[in-house]
DNA sequence: GTTTATTTGTTCGTATGTATT
DNA sequence: AAATACATACGAACAAATAAA
């Protein structure tokens, strides 16, 4: 028995310090890391832990590596505007304002067919529509239509919506992943009040369904978010095999 | 030298293994998988072979697993529409027909700034642009614009890049990745012509930087894509950390 | 062109910590 | 509190890919 361990887990620390060498300049782009036994041996631990570390640190998109040739500091995206996910995090990190306005709670009076099918549930059985809009710096950025069954919103009213969704669903059932699917339109007249935008602008539309671990859909959400506003950027890695 | 292993790894093949029982519905979505100690039995390897297939596996979502309950088989996508990347492949996928014109093929005259830092040029150097019309079934799907320096096209011909242009880059420079940005826009004229599209209609714009393992850009690739053709599927995991 | 050194890839055994039920 | 299941970590060895001698 060694240390009590309160601490982050090893691999953790190895892959921050790397990123660290990284951010510092120590790791340049383009150059080798060294080995990944010197690696073990300069932050005294095993060579797996070296190796999860590097892995954790290709899963965020930092590094690349070649059996036999080595590891790799990965260029950097120049970031311009902001991805699609994740809206709230995205104004706190800017510092910027951020809002959600309830636009409609309601029970549906006639779900269609595809949205029982979606959430698994039985037909006649109650689904509510929630529509929010969001806005950054007071600028409506997103509108986005949730469907979700009577268990999720039964004890909720319109205040609570104004938070964060999933942190309320997570009181019920603990989220694992969504899928996701995006489209480009054109916004209807309806929409295009609600974001202020031209008659004929594009729109992404993103439809996604979110899951439970063992695999209950939770909820049905279509957003549609400004064209002018919003991109998508994701990074493609070759080697995956 | 005597050939001992020419075997797949065996992480791999209890990776497959488990994947096929998930398609062959031995293992169905919502149901906990073995835990790994037995998986370990079973296959007769040691628990941390079984967890590096069941990590491939969650990397290739096809698993989820959360620190004392368990491996979960996760919901799979029901796939309409073909995603954005792999075009030749998703054309021999579906047994469909594919073509690609080369519409242009010129050095440019007067290359943008903007160009020779994307691709870490120096000034004067000449810089390519090959543009390429993709079809399925005779119908246009997509054009591309390709920039790349001269020593990716000294010695090829319009002919060469009828076929796939990563293959030929790669006899030249092993492509490691690659970053991309999607936005949504209103087609041009000159484009809804080649792209057979309505003016007015939605576009994807795609910008894409493909890296060397060494952070060496490779070529810089903005392409256009019918939104009434194609759609982005993604998966996001909750518990990333 | 063959050999050798370097570097990553795979696998085992073992032990202990942490999360969930 | 106890049992179960995943998480972390070490040491050791050999295989395979790559590059240099």
């Amino acid at each position: 028995m060694e240390t009590k361990k309160n601490t982050k887990a090893k691999f953790e620390q190895v892959a921050e310090e790397i990123e660290q060498r990284i951010q510092a300049g120590i790791y340049v782009s383009a150059q080798k890391l060294p080995s990944e036994y010197d690696l073990a041996k300069e932050f005294d631990c095993s060579r797996l832990t070296v190796r999860k570390a590097i892995d954790a640190l290709i899963q965020k998109n930092v590094l690349v590596k070649r059996p036999g040739k080595g590891s790799y500091v990965m260029s950097k995206i120049q970031s311009g505007r902001a991805g699609l996910q994740g809206f709230s995090e995205v104004a706190k990190a800017q510092g910027k304002t951020s809002k959600t306005e309830v636009i409609s709670f309601k029970k549906l009076t006639e779900p269609s067919e595809k949205i029982y099918s979606i959430l698994a549930l039985e037909t006649k059985q109650p689904i509510y529509e929630l529509v929010r809009r969001r806005l950054l710096e007071d600028e409506p950025m997103t509108v986005e239509k949730i469907y979700l069954s009577e268990m999720y919103v039964a004890d909720l009213s319109i205040k609570d919506f104004e938070g964060s969704l999933f942190d309320l669903i997570e009181r019920k059932n603990e989220i694992a992943y969504s899928h996701q699917e995006v489209e480009a339109i054109l916004v209807e007249p309806e929409l295009a009040e609600l974001l202020k935008v031209p008659i004929g602008s594009p729109l992404f539309r993103v439809h996604s369904v979110t899951y439970a671990i063992d695999a209950t859909p939770i909820l049905y959400d279509v957003s549609y978010y400004r064209a002018d506003r919003y991109t998508f950027k994701n990074t493609l890695t070759r080697y995956a095999h």
